[in-house]
DNA sequence: CATGAATGAGGGTTCATTCAT
DNA sequence: AATGAATGAACCCTCATTCAT
């Protein structure tokens, strides 16, 4: 709010690159603060804790995301396409602050030190599996799945795609981001097994997939 | 040699234990000692540190289930039926030792201690990897994806049910266990949309998905 | 800055007369800083470790001793005056400060630890051996002696003496440090062979040495 | 005695072997067992600590040292050749085992460990200030000298040659040992001075000493 | 606001020594 | 005599946090 940088908003951007870099066990006080170029006990000013840094890099951030998947949610569109616009919003989060996302990935989802924060990650679980469940009302989704576990491997598609953008390799180019999100959205939706192909080897008679 | 119990074993075991319940970083080198029934200089006879017992642990479990899987993959059987199969060992393997799940979930799998893992993780990631490109070959599944895109979903689709389970709640019996790793099929091979919905987004007559 | 005591000279004092008292290896880090009567962590303020402490210790003194030597090196006075100043300085540090000499004679000089100063204290030989060197070349001293050699000796004389205060007892007062000093230039320049007597058996005629 | 090896004379000269190679503070007991190729709890049958493996390095030693130099003593031959001869006796020590002569230099002299030999170091002392006295009595040595400070002065000569060789380079051959103890002779018993030139500074012709 | 000197709980690790076999 | 698994006291060091300035 003044002319100045505001240093709370520096601190948390170097917390940010630092824990991105190191880990946030290995990540020192002092080093979010050097990388900030600031003195470290000021960091206390803003924060009760080195760890309270990592709770609200994850909670504003996670606000986000959760309204992001919210205002999809709301849009009542229909469940594949909801799918997709969750799968587009999340990992085009990527290209706004990669860092940001290692952190997240790395350090919070699951962590010890933040399971407190169950309850807010619960709630993006429960919009996946409401979404799910909406889809299934629909007859949109099969009505086989449990909900529940359906979110989990939605989430757990989408996290593991940025992890390997942070662990393997990042995406070459937004175009990639974009084919990632296309691809997951169809693998979720549509199955890995081609159109010919039997969809479902467990049922005892499905003549008729592809006719 | 001896007919007693074999320490190194008994110390890894309590590792195991500990970790799960406290969190690798929270367990002090006592914890596990005093959860073996032993000093805690005994620990530094068998391995050259805290953090050795959680690559060690890390290492003979990988190992085990890469050999499965890879075990799997050699029977050349439909791509889809080793997508189950697999999906039936990684999951199963929670009923086995769920406190070693646990420990793997949370500590190692993208933990910045043991990234020099990253090879044999990347096995793993390079046998999922080619049975979809074999399933794309063989015309089971659909030519359009990224095979390496498709590893990750599996994957991530497969830890996050598992970390669901360590998480938010272990599963009821094995039976849960075994809907588990059917739905986790289901929903991979042959997508969330139901049977009788339109199966791929980008087709033509699709006129709703407004933004 | 500060009006107050230098924390960082504090401790190095205290880490002298705790070395001193208890030898550096017996001494632990709590020792010291309870001596400086500070927590022990700001010891890691100012030094990387305890064995920095020492070699800073080792470096302070080593250099201002040879700045002395060098000066009375620089001041180009006849050889045999040059050691006796050098004798006088050595002999004298010890009535500045007799802990110090204890620790730097009994952990530095021959310590596995610091053996990379061999550096400092090469330049030290250095200059006792040049000092013989220019004596031989200006007739003063015997060109017959290996000057590295003498520079040994010149320095084991020294150090021997001070060592023996160290150990057996230290000198009563100045006046006998100051005899020392005499003693030892007296040796090393004139020998210990009484001015009638043959100076060297091993030549074969020397019957005139003082007629 | 028996015909295998014995096992406490192979002990203790692994022991010297890697004292001398890693400072008896920094060799562990395995690692001395380990060189002697016995298992390291049999260390403790024949010596009833690791310090008593250095005390028992030292004492055999001394005692021998000791011998040699009352035996040059018995000899009453002029002082100065007692001096040569002493010089020849602990310089060539360093021939028959180097390892054993840097053990002594650099653990034991002045470590704070066996400061209870002092008794036993005295003793060396104690003959090398008897050379000097009985010098003295016969007229061969300066009446002006201090005794126990004459003797410190060979002693420290004879020690930092060996330290020099220890730290700096060894002898090339045996032929630089008899220089050195030719060259030590020649310093201590007739100065660095040369036949011509001033022999003591406290002459009272010698007006141009000015400090 | 801002600094960084000062604190000290906490934990990993070493390694001499013991002792059952 | 010989082994080496087992023990645990000892100690260095890290680093989050406090607080006087």
């Amino acid at each position: 709010m003044n002319g100045q940088v505001n240093k709370r908003r520096l601190l948390l951007d170097a917390a940010i690159k630092v824990f991105a870099r190191k880990g946030y066990h290995a990540s020192r006080v002092g080093d979010v603060a050097q990388e900030a170029g600031v003195a470290y006990g000021l960091l206390y000013h803003y924060f009760g804790s080195k760890e309270e840094v990592l709770e609200t890099i994850f909670r504003e951030t996670w606000a986000a995301m959760l309204e992001a998947v919210h205002g999809i949610e709301a849009t009542g569109a229909p469940a594949r396409d909801q799918v997709r616009k969750v799968a587009a919003v999340v990992l085009g989060s990527w290209k706004l602050n990669p860092d940001l996302i290692r952190v997240l990935i790395r350090e919070v989802t699951r962590s010890p030190h933040i399971q407190q924060e169950i309850e807010e990650i619960g709630q993006a679980f429960d919009t996946l599996e409401r979404i799910v469940r909406r889809g299934q009302a629909a007859g949109e989704f099969r009505p086989t799945l449990e909900p529940r576990l359906a979110a989990w491997v939605l989430y757990g598609a989408m996290e593991e795609i940025l992890t390997g953008w942070v662990i393997e390799r990042p995406p070459a180019d937004d175009e990639e981001v974009a084919l990632a999100a296309q691809n997951v959205t169809e693998i979720l939706c549509d199955g890995l097994v081609a159109d010919g192909a039997p969809r479902d080897a467990g049922r005892p008679a499905e003549p008729s997939v592809a006719d």
